[in-house]
DNA sequence: GACCAGGTCCTTG
DNA sequence: CAAGGACATGGT
């Protein structure tokens, strides 16, 4: 087997001390359907940015993925021009509505849809990979696909996980258990720790770390 | 004014 | 397959 330290003790490790340390975290809720939107507005934006974009589509009707796929690109970049990149991520509203209306009719037909159908379908659509897929997957539906961001990759380089080939997301799955909820709140815990001690501008001597080897 | 933020896609070597 | 660039606004 390995030894005492593998990469899996060591994400194991961080888990649990993440735990520990924050404890339960306040994380967004809602809907589903405004969840997906919020998945696509937050790439590479703070999630402020994303939440102003996300009342400006509700103030101008457009909060839904029939008003996305019905409307004209201008009102909708005009709607989510303040999360940055707005013609690429209007171009990705549309390709999720569309994809969404097109092969479940509506969001209800996504709920019950085994999860790896999901996971694949999303992952076809243009502009959604690997983290939007599972942070939808994940916060919209309740699945249990844990979201690797610049967060996870930050602190698992700091804490000296080395990245398997297929990614860090089967080290997670492997520790943590078949509970979306602890998918929810670790993925939180890493983003808190991220945003509080692990930035790239500034990463604090990682508590973490020394903990953990 | 530079640098960064909860990515993804496309082009090059 | 790794590395680099493009996409864009808002805050430090």
């Amino acid at each position: 087997m390995s030894g005492s330290s593998s990469a899996r003790d060591r994400v194991q490790a961080l888990v649990a001390v993440l735990g520990e340390h924050f404890g339960p975290l306040p994380w967004w809720r809602a809907p589903p359907e405004e969840v997906m939107i919020g998945a696509i507005l937050v790439q590479q934006t703070r999630w402020e940015n994303a939440e102003r974009a996300l009342e400006e589509l509700r103030g101008a009707g457009l909060l839904s993925l029939e008003a996305i796929d019905r409307a004209p690109a201008e009102a909708i970049e005009e709607a989510v021009h303040c999360a940055g990149f707005f013609r690429v991520k209007t171009r990705r509203l549309k390709a999720l509505a569309r994809f969404v209306l097109g092969t479940f009719g509506s969001i209800e037909g996504m709920v019950n849809a085994p999860t790896d159908e999901l996971r694949r379908g999303l992952l076809g659509v243009p502009g959604i990979g690997e983290e939007t897929a599972d942070a939808i997957l994940c916060y919209a539906f309740d699945r249990c696909s844990f979201v690797i961001d610049a967060y996870t990759r930050r602190l698992c380089a700091c804490a000296r996980v080395e990245e398997p080939a297929e990614g860090y997301r089967g080290l997670f799955e492997a520790v943590l258990s078949r509970e979306n909820a602890g998918y929810r709140q670790t993925h939180a815990h890493i983003v808190e720790y991220g945003k509080r001690y692990c930035s790239r501008r500034r990463c604090e001597e990682c508590s973490i770390r020394s903990s953990d080897a």
